[in-house]
DNA sequence: GTGATGTTGAAATAGCGTTTCAATTAGCAA
DNA sequence: TTGCTAATTGAAACGCTATTTCAACATCAC
């Protein structure tokens, strides 16, 4: 069969725990389960409350463990609340709509060619940057 | 001689009150000629120290209230305290050194021209976005 | 000047996230 | 399988940025 990765894969993220020397428990395994659930991006509050066994602690923790793996993003409309979402491509970019929050990812080439070049009008060594697009989805949109 | 906008100019966002119906208050002017001293940026709690006597609830006030009349940003590295900014251009993207928080402006061609392409590659409307640069600036650099 | 309305300060409150600490558990080794 | 030990957890307190509340006050049009 083919290698896997169509909606979202529960071995990848448990491998990410594995790989990188941290434990694959109970509460951990629940957490990664809700996130693969939600394609669209969640806040934080939404996988707490779906997840009544697990603490919001343990939640947060879980979020940030995967923020540094590189395998989750957090982005937020100005004065919205954060949302999070898992990454499916190395490098990326987001879309956020401003009316139901939903989260999309992309990955322009115009953009790559962008990011090179502009090193020469920046003042400095880059070191990473932030790229959010505030759209109006198809869904919400007129 | 040349019109201003030199260093920054106190009559710009004294007329952007008037202009837009908030009434020219002292705590205000003091708050916007504390803004004008920090051209790299600065945190609301900076701003409320070096005011004693303006309460911090006025700050965060006259902080949104500049942040709608689109004359102030602000930004934030990931985990970090957000910085805001005054902005001199009409239309520009930020840099923020990860080392000293310093932040800068920037307007470059390239991206207004790729903010044009890129619309056919994002599914939906585009309302706003988000673009900021993390660097080693020139003094925190190698 | 006077009055209607916007603004202020102080303190409480909110939202998102982190820390503390004792109790529990995963995962390795024997 | 058992035992060990460090990682992890839950619950609640705490931290930080920011907002809200409400009575007192100041601005600005008249």
């Amino acid at each position: 069969m083919t290698t896997s990765a169509r909606t979202s894969t529960r071995p990848d993220l448990i491998a990410i725990l594995e790989n990188n020397g941290f434990r694959v428990t109970g509460p951990r395994i629940e957490i990664i389960k809700c996130l693969e659930k939600h394609p669209d991006g969640f806040t934080a509050e939404e996988v707490a409350e779906s997840l009544s066994q697990v603490s919001r602690a343990t939640v947060f923790r879980t979020l940030k463990l995967l923020l540094g793996a590189n395998v989750l993003c957090r982005l937020a409309l100005p004065g919205g609340t954060p949302r999070y979402s898992l990454s499916r491509e190395e490098h990326h970019h987001h879309t956020v709509c401003v009316n139901c929050g939903k989260v999309g990812e992309f990955k322009a080439s115009t953009m790559e060619r962008l990011l090179r070049a502009i090193g020469s009008e920046i003042p400095g060594e880059i070191v990473g940057h932030n790229i959010e697009f505030h759209i109006l989805c198809n869904t919400c949109g007129p």
